[in-house]
DNA sequence: ACCCAGGAAATTC
DNA sequence: GAATTTCATGGG
């Protein structure tokens, strides 16, 4: 990977196995929309960015040190993904396939808070509707970090909310779960910052003590969160593609890039509803 | 009106 | 313990 920093602008070349719009809408994140030129822009990190891809270009309106310091991992550039994508394909002929159908995805980076937030918010929930309470649960009492843009809000800013004062966002029944993962994040509970220091299913158990976290939503944390990439999350998409694509495997049957893999799963089955259908 | 949504907790069997 | 129901809300 090489880049040129240009006054207003980062621009990336020679990136192979990455494709901008996939890796944003594929549901494993919230807060990026498409603008009608085909540019997104979002929010992470505390950070405002438009991003636009072409054929060989990733371009990024942002400054060299943000480049460095955030987004080249967020968007996970220095992991090979080709060399992965070899190595699984020999693991099964249809994951070949269904590889082919989102060649370009990546697993994001993102912050574990909003990771557990957002994913506890997920259950039984829609994609559309997640990105809504996320994005009115940030102007509810996330940072302006521009006019109209509002940051992820840190947990101190969510541990001065009640139950009834995040009625507005419209979460639910989630609404409980998210205090109550609010509450373990900020009494040391649960420790977010020395997960990393844990073994996958120590990590999984630490994150199962709060109220709303089952199996599911702690594997999205942990993939999405914290960058484990033997997370396997089982939804209901996966259940329905495992069980008529893949009889004969588990999750860990794919190894130490499983999440990986399960990314290629998910787009291609909801790809392909009609494999599902009785 | 009915069913489902990147599930998990509470209840019942 | 495994199977079923309930939980808010919005969209098809």
């Amino acid at each position: 990977m090489n880049y040129k920093v240009l006054e207003d602008r980062i621009e990336v070349y020679g990136l192979s196995d990455f494709e901008l719009k996939d890796t944003l809408t594929c549901g494993q994140c919230f807060r990026f929309k498409e603008n009608a030129d085909g540019s997104f822009l979002g929010v992470a990190f505390g950070r405002v960015i438009v991003l636009s891809k072409t054929d060989d270009t990733f371009i990024l309106y942002t400054s060299e040190e943000d480049f460095l310091n955030i987004w080249k991992s967020y968007f996970d550039l220095e992991l090979d993904y080709g060399k992965i994508k070899e190595d699984l394909s020999k693991l099964h002929p249809t994951l070949k396939e269904a590889a082919k159908f989102a060649p370009g995805i990546r697993i994001l980076k993102q912050e574990p808070f909003e990771a557990l937030i957002s994913f506890i918010i997920s259950q039984n929930n829609n994609i559309k509707r997640i990105s809504g309470i996320v994005e009115r649960l940030c102007e509810l009492c996330g940072e302006e970090i521009e006019k109209g843009v509002y940051a992820f809000p840190t947990a101190e800013a969510l541990g001065r909310l009640t139950v009834e004062d995040l009625a507005p966002i419209r979460a639910g029944f989630r609404a409980k779960y998210i205090a109550d993962a609010v509450k373990k994040v900020l009494n040391g509970e649960v420790d977010l910052m020395t997960m990393d220091s844990l073994s996958y299913d120590e990590a999984k158990a630490e994150l199962m003590k709060i109220k709303g976290v089952g199996s599911k939503v702690a594997d999205c944390v942990l993939l999405y969160g914290f960058h484990k990439l033997s997370g396997f999350p089982m939804d209901v998409w996966m259940k329905r593609a495992m069980a008529v694509l893949f009889p004969d495997f588990t999750g860990s049957d794919f190894g130490e890039f499983a999440g990986i893999a399960q990314q290629y799963i998910f787009h291609y089955a909801r790809l392909h509803p009609e494999l599902f259908e009785n």
